[in-house]
DNA sequence: CAACAATTTGACCACTCGGTCAAAAACAGG
DNA sequence: CCTGTTTTTGACCGAGTGGTCAAATTGTTG
């Protein structure tokens, strides 16, 4: 008999602005570097106050993980068999480096878990493994079916996932290098000629 | 009139062990999470023992970064003129794999490092564009000659760093994609096939 | 407006952490 | 073995941090 009392539009407020301040904060200096009282200043309130909202630092951090990760993989969801896997494996990559683009501070948030180890994404990690074994299941189709070159699908994967994370991830490093030029334009071209000459079948 | 004075063994032993456990601290845990009291403990000593030989825990951070990226960028310094350039840029890539493989805590530190923003590499930015500014001018040559197929040199840089770096910073996920697997021997034949069929002239 | 619930916060606490300091211990060289 | 130097450490400090708590304030509802 429980009645799930939805929450006043005071608690979806402040869930939604600590959540925003929690993903500058942890995407920037990471778990360990980000304080409760920046993340609560930047809320517009006190830490206390936070600490009303979310029972703790971990409990921010985990709601926004989750969260990201639905987000973050929805792409590869989205892939599924076509009679053009080219044009397929390119809308994954191309959806992928939109996210990058657009999603910079979620990027670099998982990429901080990641390097640390992913010490909250530990369950998550199976789940990971089965939907990408789904896909890589459906590549070594077109594989078989000789429509696209012969590949290990697992490393054509980690090839979409590494080259358009990159721009975020790294996002201080490829700006350095292009005097601040947007690498985006120069990314969206590169990463369609990357594929559509791995994959083709000759 | 300043005679150097060459370091004791003493010296040279507890330096080099604090940078061993400050290097292992600091890329499973980024800089704020490393602790003067871990890395002392790794390094067989107290902490004010530690504090006897590095002035500050940025002290030793900052020296483990500009000792690695020597390391780091010695492949990149390295690839030169040739008649065969598709060779020239594989040996490249695959140098770089191997640096992924056998440092895959530098690989992380670094990482770490550039994901916070580079606080401590802001100088050493400008030297890095000069570095593959000239490199790039070295690939466009082999484009203008039609030795390798027409490219940004800039955006085939980065895949060589992406591709190869992700096995080294996200190292949990490769392998809990890969159920544990050496993700190694795959991702060299992997990363030939990517640059071979990308730079080729049909 | 009365009464209850939801929200907010100042003051505070225990603990961690980077770093200091003075004194002890180990190590030289004569 | 004496003396000066290098190395080592226990004790300590001040700042910062995650989190608590009781009390105040604000919102809500009959």
């Amino acid at each position: 008999m429980s009645t799930v009392k939805q929450p006043s539009r005071i608690q979806q407020r402040n869930r939604a602005a600590i959540l925003a301040s929690g993903l500058d904060a942890f995407s920037q200096s990471g778990f360990r570097g980000a304080t409760l009282e920046q993340i609560a200043a930047a809320a517009g309130m006190s830490k206390p106050n936070l600490i009303y909202y979310f029972p703790s630092k971990e409990a921010i951090h985990i709601t926004l993980l989750t969260e990201l990760l639905d987000t973050w993989l929805a792409p590869l969801r989205a892939m599924g068999p076509s009679d053009d896997p080219i044009s397929e494996i390119l809308k994954y990559a191309q959806s992928k480096l939109t996210l990058s683009r657009d999603y910079p501070r979620e990027s670099r948030l998982f990429a901080n878990e990641i390097l640390q180890g992913a010490p909250h994404l530990a369950n998550t990690m199976d789940a990971l493994k089965t939907l990408v074994d789904e896909k890589a299941l459906l590549i070594q189709g077109w594989v078989d079916a000789g429509k696209i070159v012969a590949i290990d699908p697992h490393h054509l994967i980690f090839s979409i996932w590494s080259l358009t994370q990159h721009y975020a991830d790294f996002d201080v490093q490829v700006r350095a290098v292009l005097a601040n030029d947007d690498p985006y334009p120069g990314a969206v071209e590169h990463i369609d000629r990357v594929f559509r000459r791995l994959l083709a079948t000759d």
